[in-house]
DNA sequence: CAAGGCGTTCAATTTGAATTGAACACAAGG
DNA sequence: CCTTGTGTTCAATTCAAATTGAACGCCTTG
């Protein structure tokens, strides 16, 4: 079967350029690309997915990781990930579970076999909202605090009776800020939200 | 007027532990905290909004920035940011122009005045759909033609007759990837987003 | 036209996070 | 009880992206 992945050139001593095929999950080269077969697609989603994770901050292994086991017919053992990725063991393991708490890829036991297997769940609208709930909770809450602090803090100044120009200005911009937060929150917990990402 | 900042304990060569006392703009030692005067509340913003646009994924000094000209009553230039945040002069600029791109800060003249200075835009709303935008469709445009030459590569293939349990399953799973994306491109365009940002 | 102030660029560096892999813990089977 | 086959952990490493800073170009002013 013909070879198939990114087509790369490369320079050689002799001055005569070559052509050498890379494999689709390596990091792209901005070369032509082969496509024969169907696990041809698979490797190609395999390395966008990776991509598209690695451009969100995420790592570009986890991204692998549920695009292969996405299109993969039967559920996949971590040793299947670290052979057809090239990833290590850990990594993999991380992974999968990161993968398993969004709801993204569910466990599945297998009669006679000792390894543990997954399979992809298909429900994309849950997996963002989850990842996205993730990672704006986490973002989120210290700012929250910091917010409230302020607020209490311009409070008492006020009580205070000093309430200069620039405390104004300050207090008006940590009004806004607030006025932001409770309509972004009202917004994310409204039953619109979660209709559409359902 | 008392040291303010945040406050971490430095173990000394004669076993006698010391406070010190560092700006707030520095990466945060869970530390205890100093609140004495309105800069102060300025500060704690700035380092909070470089924490959260760093675990965005932009970096620390944009978030660092616009937090500092919010929390300005007068328009700043970029030697008031590289002073004030300890930042280099060309990051200042990338990331100024960067904000900017984003409707989060406005350019203004001041007369008499060569430098360039900035202002905060309060729109929050619309800066985080303009940031959005940005990051989706940095994020999307590659996978979506994959997904279309995909669609095509299989749609050939179907014609040709040969479409073998494989096949097919591929085709359903690339099919589920388009519902998505079409539900998703549908959601993002809709009239009802966009006053939910506004 | 020379000099100085200012913003921009980009290659080099630094930094923070992703990834690795060796050591470990646990279970099952002999 | 030892061995073998698993998944997990975490300190060390690697890697990509953010940040720097020196060099540059442009404008203004004297």
């Amino acid at each position: 079967m013909a070879p198939t992945g990114w087509i790369r050139l490369v320079a050689t001593r002799t001055g005569r350029d070559r052509d050498e095929v890379c494999p689709f999950h390596t990091p792209h080269p901005d070369g032509v690309f082969l496509m024969n077969d169907a696990t041809d697609i698979r490797e190609r989603f395999v390395a966008a997915a990776g991509e598209f994770t690695q451009a969100l901050g995420y790592g570009r292994n986890i991204g692998q990781i549920f695009a292969h086991i996405y299109f993969s017919r039967d559920p996949q053992s971590l040793d299947n990930l670290t052979e057809s990725l090239g990833i290590s063991k850990g990594s993999a393991s991380m992974s999968v579970r990161q993968l398993e708490q969004w709801g993204a890829v569910k466990h599945v036991w297998i009669k006679g076999e000792r390894k543990d297997f997954y399979e992809a769940c298909e429900d994309f609208g849950r997996i963002m909202r989850k990842a996205l709930i993730d990672l704006v909770g986490r973002t989120t809450e210290s700012a929250d605090s910091l917010l409230t602090e302020s607020e209490t803090w311009l409070a008492t100044k006020k009580k205070n009776g000093r309430t200069p120009a620039d405390m104004d200005f300050l207090a008006d911009r940590v009004k806004k800020i607030r006025e932001f937060r409770n309509r972004a929150h009202y917004l994310w917990n409204s039953p619109l939200i979660r209709v559409l990402f359902k």
